[in-house]
RNA sequence: GGGCCGUUAGCUCAAUGGCAGAGCAGGUGCCUUUUAAGCACUUGGUUGGGGGUUCGAGUCCCUCACGGCUCACCA
C-alpha cells in the first residue's frame, strides 16, 4: 500500500472526527424516495404558489459535487445517476452540531443522503431545503478537481480531468467526474440492445460459443495462447466465432448470432484493441446480397433507436445511414482511385509490376490478394466516407467464402465501410467440404501447421461440413467501431470502459 | 517494432540554462438565497526514474518507463 497523500490524511482525520460526532462514514443502507430527476419532475409537475418555502418531502442520495459555504447557510450540489440537485442547508434548521459537521467534515466526492422539501431560490434554481442529512460513504481520496456547471443550457467545464492516460487507467474517476463519459457507455448499451432487438425480431437465435478454443480460426490474426493445467492442453482465446457458429447451421439452427469478445494478438491502434466486441450472424438459405440488405436495415434500426435519426456527424463529416448503400466492386474502386485494372493482372508478379510502374511499392513476397488489400487500404478506404459496400474480393484472401459463379478468382464477399474504416465483413459462406479442404491447403495449412503465417487446419470443422451445411450468408461486425461512429469518438479506447494499457509499476 | 511529441502540486497548465509559479481543489478565518459564490491569510514539489554536460538543468545530452499521434503489422 502506498502512503497516503496530504489531502488523504486530512480526509482520514475527518473520517475519525465524523465517527466521534456520530456520523457512521460507511453505513450499510441508504434510503432514497426520489432520484434527483424524479424530485425535480415532481416539483415541476405540481408547482407551489409560494415557491420560496419548502414543499413536499423528498429524500435524495448522491455524490457531493460542489459546496459553497456562506457562513450560517451552505449550498451544495449532489449528483446521482439521473442528474444533479442543489441542497440548501441552514444552521437554524439543522442545529449547530450537525451543520458544523457538514461544513467542516464533508468533502467533495462524499456520498450523502439528504431529506427535505423543494423550493426555488432567488436565482431560480429548484433546491432541496435540507432538514436532515447523512453520510453514505466518505471519499478518502479527492477526485480529480473537474468543475462543470450548466449555465443557460450551456455546459461549461473548468479544469476538466482530460489526460487520456489517467482517464483510462482510472476510468472510475473519469466516470465519476465526467458525466459525458457515462453517456458514451449508456449509448453503447443501447446500441448492443438495439442490435439484439433487431436480430431477435428477424428470427435469429442468440448463442454462446467457446472463448477457449483448442484450435483458432475464422480470421486472419494471431491468437493469445493459454494452457489448461489438468488437461495438459494448450488453448487459444478465440479470434472469431465463425467456425463454431457455422457448425450450428449443420445442426439445424438456421439463424444464429453471437455478440461477444474476440482476442487478437496484434498491434494496438485507434481502431484496434487486443480484445474487442464482435457481432457475427449466420443465416441459412441467404446469400451475401440478402446479407447486405439486412446489414443496411440493421444499421438504420440501431441509428433510429439510439439517435432517433439516420444522419450523424462523425469527426466533422455528415454521414447518412439510410439503406441503399452503394455496391462498389473492389476492382472498380481500385481502378477509380489508382487507375489500375487489377483484373488485367491475374498473377502477383504481374500486379506488382503494374503497381511499381505507378510508383506504388509493396513487399515483393506478397500474394496477389495481399497486393489487392494494400491497394484497397492505401488508396480506396479513405474515400469511403458515406456507407459503402465493397463487393467481390479475391479468392486467395477469403478462404471461407464461396466463389462467384463464372469467376473462380473472385468470391461473394463484401465489406461495409463508413467514415473511412471497415465496419463489417461478410460473405456467401463456403459450404462445400471438399472445396473448403482444398482452400485450407492452398492457404498453406496442413494438419501440423501452426505458425505465424499458417493456421492449424480444423478437421472437426470439415467433419461438420461433410454432414451437410445449408447454403448461408455470414456476417461479422466490429461493435466497438459502430459505437465509435454513433458516439462520434475518434478512438476505440473512448468506447471501451477499460481499454488495454501497458501495466505500470505501482 | 520505427518516427515524432509529451510526462512539472490532487486536477488543468506556466516558467531565455539563473529564486519552481498560477487557477481550481485543500487548510484557517469572515460571510443566512449561492451557483466557477465572494473576501483575507495559507499549506502543498525527489519537475516520471537513472545517468551525463554545466559555476548552475524543469529547460541541453544519453538511457529507461509510461502515454499521445503516426507508420508498420493485422490471409
Amino acid at each position: 500500500m502506498r502512503e497516503y497523500t496530504e489531502l488523504e490524511k486530512i480526509r482520514l482525520a475527518k473520517l475519525e472526527r465524523l465517527r466521534t460526532a456520530g456520523f457512521e462514514p460507511y453505513p450499510p443502507r441508504a434510503e432514497r424516495t426520489h432520484t434527483t430527476a424524479q424530485a425535480l419532475a415532481a416539483y415541476a409537475q405540481n408547482p407551489p404558489t409560494d415557491t420560496h418555502a419548502a414543499h413536499g418531502a423528498y429524500t435524495v442520495a448522491g455524490r457531493v459535487k460542489a459546496i459553497r459555504v456562506m457562513g450560517k447557510s451552505t449550498f451544495a450540489h449532489i449528483e446521482d445517476g439521473a442528474g444533479r440537485l442543489q441542497l440548501f442547508l441552514r444552521v437554524n434548521d439543522l442545529g449547530e452540531t450537525a451543520y458544523r459537521a457538514f461544513v467542516d467534515l464533508f468533502d467533495l466526492g462524499d456520498f450523502v443522503q439528504a431529506a427535505g422539501g423543494l423550493f426555488t431560490t432567488k436565482s431560480g434554481e429548484v433546491t432541496l431545503w435540507v432538514k436532515e442529512f447523512r453520510l453514505l460513504a466518505k471519499a478518502v481520496s479527492p477526485l480529480p478537481a473537474a468543475k462543470e456547471e450548466v449555465v443557460d443550457g450551456q455546459k461549461r467545464v473548468y479544469s476538466a480531468f482530460d489526460n487520456p492516460e489517467a482517464r483510462y487507467r482510472e476510468r472510475y474517476a473519469d466516470l465519476a467526474v465526467n458525466p459525458e463519459v457515462r453517456d458514451i457507455f449508456r449509448a453503447r448499451a443501447r446500441i448492443t440492445a438495439a442490435l439484439r432487438q433487431f436480430l431477435d425480431g428477424q428470427g435469429f437465435l442468440e448463442v454462446e460459443t467457446p472463448i477457449l478454443q483448442p484450435l483458432y480460426g475464422g480470421a486472419a490474426a494471431r491468437p493469445f495462447v493459454t494452457h489448461h493445467n489438468q488437461l495438459h492442453q494448450d488453448l487459444y482465446l478465440r479470434i472469431s466465432f465463425e467456425l463454431y457458429l457455422k457448425r450450428l447451421l449443420v445442426g439445424g439452427l438456421e439463424r444464429v448470432y453471437e455478440i461477444g469478445r474476440d482476442f487478437r494478438n496484434e498491434g494496438v491502434s485507434f481502431k484496434h484493441n487486443p480484445e474487442f466486441t464482435q457481432l457475427e450472424f449466420y443465416w441459412a438459405y441467404a446469400d451475401y446480397e440478402q446479407v447486405m440488405r439486412l446489414t443496411e436495415a440493421m444499421v438504420a434500426h440501431v441509428a433510429d433507436t439510439v439517435l432517433g435519426r439516420r444522419t450523424l456527424t462523425y469527426q466533422g463529416r455528415e454521414i447518412n445511414l439510410n439503406p441503399g448503400w452503394p455496391r462498389l466492386p473492389l476492382a472498380d474502386g481500385i481502378a477509380q482511385y489508382t487507375g489500375l485494372d487489377i483484373n488485367a493482372y491475374p498473377t502477383a508478379e504481374g500486379l506488382l509490376g503494374a503497381m511499381e510502374a505507378k510508383g506504388i511499392h509493396a513487399d515483393p513476397k506478397s500474394t496477389r490478394g495481399k497486393l489487392v488489400e494494400k491497394l484497397l487500404g492505401d488508396f480506396v478506404e479513405e474515400h469511403l466516407q458515406q456507407p459503402t459496400f465493397i463487393v467481390d474480393y479475391p479468392r486467395d484472401i477469403s478462404p471461407l467464402a464461396k466463389a462467384k459463379p463464372g469467376n473462380p478468382a473472385v468470391v461473394e464477399r463484401f465489406e461495409g465501410y463508413v467514415a473511412g474504416f471497415e465496419l463489417c465483413n461478410a460473405f456467401t459462406e463456403l459450404n462445400d467440404p471438399l472445396d473448403q479442404e482444398q482452400r485450407f491447403i492452398e492457404m498453406g495449412r496442413d494438419y501440423a501447421a501452426d505458425s505465424e503465417d499458417t493456421h492449424p487446419l480444423d478437421e472437426d470443422y470439415l467433419r461438420a461440413m461433410r454432414y451437410g451445411m445449408p447454403p448461408n450468408g455470414g456476417f461479422g461486425m466490429g461493435v466497438d467501431r459502430l459505437v465509435m461512429l454513433l458516439t462520434d469518438k475518434a478512438t476505440i479506447r473512448e468506447v471501451l470502459l477499460f481499454p488495454h494499457l501497458r501495466s505500470r509499476e505501482e
